[in-house]
DNA sequence: GAATAAACAGTAATGATTATCATTACTGTG
DNA sequence: CACAGTAATGATAATCATTACTGTTTATTC
């Protein structure tokens, strides 16, 4: 019934199952174009917003710039340099630990956590000290 | 020489330090409005991201939504909710604890750490057994 | 190989945020 | 107190990411 193939999605997804990149949305427009010159970008928004529904991907929100996408959907945290804007991986695995506590507080049904770090990251550091 | 006095952002500060408030620029610029009826939606968002570099404010990024501040700075943690888009606290204290190690995983600087859980609100939870 | 509906391309519309610029109003000095 | 200097403002245009719309294509079912 319901999802049917097409080769776009397909794209998409390989294009998110790449390790340790987070694109944005229009980063994997352009990466799917070199394939499928005719993609839209409206396409590849639709299907990220299907997959993240489905659990399949992940976004992280970055505040002042557009928002990236995981396919890596393991317990981790986010490292967003606010100099550069690259996205780093850490691989702390305290996430979803947090879970039962936040939510008995809440009274509510938690089904996701997001830990995000902002700062400089290493290279930037080195930029500073110059 | 720096700051200087303004009325306007003294309504914003006052509006931001009520108590567990999450509101949006534009929910500041209605509230500042009754008392200053010709401020701009441009200088909310100019006072706005003056105070969170300043770090007297922290925003939260809701993804789908605007974005929300809070001028409690205290080690907490956010919870929305994705049906009515409420911003609740959670008061586990355990977010600048994952710093130290995040730092040198990452080999950067950490200025900054968000930890944000998504689901039901207990209220919405009671709406969907219906 | 036709019928059906999901998915698409192309693009207009929206909504949040930022930038611009002429004007206003704090603030220190004579 | 008048005034000069300049930060901050109001109004609005511009930008950018994202969503919605419409007519067309294409995967799937028979």
């Amino acid at each position: 019934m319901s999802e049917r193939y097409s080769r776009q999605r397909e794209a998409i997804r390989k294009e998110l199952k790449k390790e340790n990149r987070h694109p944005t949305a229009s980063e994997i427009y352009e990466a799917v174009r070199e394939e499928y010159p005719h993609i839209s970008i409206g396409t590849v928004y639709r299907n990220l917003t299907e997959m993240k529904n489905a659990g399949e991907i992940v976004s992280i929100e970055t505040g002042s710039h557009a928002a990236r996408h995981d396919g890596n959907t393991s317990d981790h945290c986010h490292f967003i340099c606010r100099m550069c804007g690259n996205v780093l991986d850490i691989c702390d695995g305290g996430c979803s630990a947090l879970i039962p506590d936040a939510e008995k507080e809440s009274g509510g049904k938690i089904e996701n956590c997001s830990v995000t770090f902002t700062g400089l990251c290493s290279e930037c550091v080195k930029m500073m000290d110059k």
